[in-house]
DNA sequence: CTCGGCCATTGAGATTGACTCATAAATCCT
DNA sequence: AGGATTTATGAGTCAATCTCAATGGCCGAG
């Protein structure tokens, strides 16, 4: 590369970089405004005033306002992708990292409640690709298809059923759940992940399924089994901490 | 009653009738609208010309046009438990009754998909209060309940779990498989009715599940239940601090 | 039958808030 | 430095919800 390249290059760059700055910054004060005052409850006005600019310089950036919302909830879910693959990476094992999934996926939900029923309202815009929805969470979903996908090919995980269909009733099921918990007084996620766990184990080939039921009683299989959910549970707490 | 009192409410009870049904008239009016043009797409002016009315006439029954949704849904709500009583009223047994449930939740849901999603609107809404909705789904999710505990009182069903987890796996995964069959090309809904039930049959005392093997053990169920109140110390000493 | 009180109805306008555009400022390149 | 180009601005436009003073019609009393 000629100097000439290494300077305009630069240049770009930084100038790039300033417009990456001023756009982060609209992000975070929209999100703020969002979270605080719902989305018919955000005004424009007091996004650009948050973010330091003129209500007209928002425009410059996102075309609507629903883009913009569409942005912010974009960038959630990358953020929570990336933290998902982290909190999962640890635990060895299908079913230990679905249960470290299901926990991480509910205490998130559950704290960031308010943004993600956000993003639901991007359904009734006027030109909604539903693609695009996918699209936006499409990574976040990857991190449950590999786990899954991960635990057939090696056994763990009976390739019974198609894989979409374990992805609804675990999320579906952990959505419901944080509801319902926020609801009711915050109660423990402990029990709602076991429960869902407990589900799902019948595609379990070692201890899953009907055949299991034939009379014995817990057995060391199944003990260690609970262990490994209770030191999964640890582990998770430790790292949120 | 006098006479006098049989004519006012005579009087009362046309002029109420005739109440009632303008507001029926903007009730259908205002769904086939919302239906048609989403939320944000449909205009309070055509709700109006649709009921035969005019603009302003639409406040004097509905202070805002989120009350106007809200009604909307509710009444939504209400034709769905109905139906959905029918649905189930035919069936014996806790499961089959479940799973005809399951049946009509399903498919209604598809059916009137967009409907529904617009009930989520009313979350974001200024004043939204959750009882309000909680208030509107009682009694439809009553049918499930009803249905819930007549198996537990028969033994049909174990009574190891809360019924509000149940609820969320049931609901839950229907809608999230709701969404997932109208986006792929409206695939069956009886194999993901099967899965579904295929779970929750963990929970039937007489087809077996984990929990339920818990008698015959020795010692190794005493110590499993220590191990896990050992954690369950351990993880609220970390709560504490 | 007619008059008067009362309530339902109306639609033009007030209000609000997303979005635009002519103008200004800043930055870049030679 | 100075013109060219990109970026920023906020007063103004427009569209839609909601309001309210004025209208219309129903019903009982005289």
């Amino acid at each position: 590369m000629s100097p000439a390249d290494d300077d305009r290059s630069a240049a770009a760059r930084t100038k790039r970089q300033r417009l990456e700055a001023r756009e982060a910054a609209i992000l975070a004060a929209a999100e703020e405004e969002f979270s605080a005052h719902g989305f018919d409850g955000a005004r424009m006005a007091e996004i650009a005033r948050r973010a330091g600019m003129g209500e007209g310089t928002l425009y410059l950036y996102f075309r609507t306002k629903n883009d913009l919302l569409s942005a912010v909830t974009g960038a959630f879910w990358g953020r929570l992708t990336a933290a998902a693959e982290a909190a999962v990476a640890p635990h060895r094992g299908a079913f230990a990292r679905l249960r470290a999934l299901a926990c991480f996926h509910l205490e998130r939900v559950m704290a960031d409640f308010t943004l993600l029923e956000l993003a639901t309202r991007l359904r009734h815009a006027p030109g909604y690709d539903p693609q695009w929805e996918i699209e936006q969470r499409r990574a976040y979903v990857a991190v449950f298809d590999g786990i899954v996908q991960q635990g057939i090919d090696r056994g763990e995980i009976a390739a019974t059923v198609k894989r979409w269909m374990l992805r609804d009733v675990f999320y579906g099921t952990l959505e419901y759940s944080a509801r319902t918990l926020l609801l009711h007084g915050r109660g423990e996620t402990g029990p709602v992940v076991d429960h869902l766990m407990g589900l799902l184990a019948v595609h379990d080939p070692r201890t899953g399924g009907a055949e299991v039921s034939d009379g014995a009683g817990p057995d060391l299989a199944r003990i260690a089994e609970r262990l490994d959910r209770a030191v999964a549970r640890l582990e998770q707490r430790d790292a949120a901490s």
